[in-house]
DNA sequence: CGATTAAGTTAGTGGCCAATCACTAAGTAG
DNA sequence: CTACTTAGTGATTGGCCACTAACTTAATCG
């Protein structure tokens, strides 16, 4: 038995949670499981954690953040098309590498369609603000021009859902975007 | 008490399937909901399918071949930007009237994935098929050039995503794409 | 009519799951 | 050593849910 501070429990809490929401979305994951992933038992989720929303809303949080991350780092120094080429070799090595955070961010975007339909607008403006964040980190660099923003963001979404329904990299839908470095997808 | 033939009455059950599904998801929907909108005894939806993925299988396929409609629909008769403009249109229409249409359409993106993850390919041969006739039936109007018809996809993606996170139609996210919906519209 | 078929129901089962409660064990300060 | 705090567990519970089995009602037809 490996005693934690709640700090850092909850911090381990946060990692299983993001792999464990990200295969299951929000009512397909038991509090079980990411307990059993944590190594911890469940019940103690809820001293940590006020409820399994709060869990989910973490994740969701955290995704977002290491996403923007992702793209600040990859364009530190770096302006317009070379800054362009870094953020995309990044994320799609990011995906590649860690399908759970491409996951996750989908099951963000279900999740947060659902709550606003169903009234709660608080996970909403999080997930917005973070969105926004992350736009912003592609914007500058980019010379802060909202078409080849929008652009940009519109390429990403479109591999986001590519990647998703696991087309291999060699298929044809795969033509026309940025070659650098791809996922290997499903079947095929 | 009306009485239809079960063929009726299974088209019933994949349009209720299509509106929970759409909100709750796989697992966040119950067979229970399905049944009480369509005004059916929940154990009799397991007459009319195998079970629960059975319904969700066939609401997700519904949800593809209608997008491909609207598509098909829009463009007819039109080529080039003429037919960018009605898809685009036509498309923003069907997602601005009908919420579900959207909204089930990530859920199957994020199903799919989960599914291909846990090693159920048979789910992902027929998103990926019903989405290539989703991308044909864009291709062929736009000309047939590949480029072209990757960047109206990826457009389209963005304006799901940014309509699933509920930004407002005010907001700047928005703001390269009505004017780009004819992103290659002349210049380029 | 009586028989057959197809549409639909009521009742129930086994299993899972979020959350609570009462408790134990490990540090830590005086 | 004692008193106190903080990390963590075991047992349980009330509720939901997919799915089954057995029965009932309505249409069809010779």
């Amino acid at each position: 038995m490996v005693r934690m501070s709640a700090e850092e429990r909850r911090e381990s809490v946060i990692r299983a949670a993001m792999s464990e929401f990200a295969r299951g979305g929000y009512h397909g994951t038991s509090t079980e499981a990411i307990a059993k992933r944590v190594g911890v038992s469940q019940p103690y989720l809820f001293r940590l954690f006020p409820g399994k929303k709060a869990i989910f809303l973490a994740a969701s949080a955290r995704c977002l953040e290491e996403t923007r991350k992702v793209f600040a780092e990859a364009s530190e120094g770096l302006r317009g098309d070379e800054a362009l080429h870094a953020m995309a070799a990044a994320y799609m090595r990011l995906i590649a590498s860690d399908p759970d955070k491409l996951q996750m961010q989908l099951q963000t975007y279900v999740a947060v369609a659902a709550a606003e339909a169903a009234g709660d607008h608080e996970f909403g403006e999080m997930v917005r603000a973070g969105w926004m964040e992350i736009w912003e980190a592609a914007h500058l660099p980019l010379g802060a021009d909202v078409s080849e923003t929008t652009t940009f963001m519109a390429y990403g979404m479109l591999i986001n859902i590519l990647s998703a329904m696991g087309f291999s990299a060699e298929h044809r839908v795969w033509e026309g975007l940025y070659q650098s470095s791809q996922p290997q997808g499903g079947s095929e």
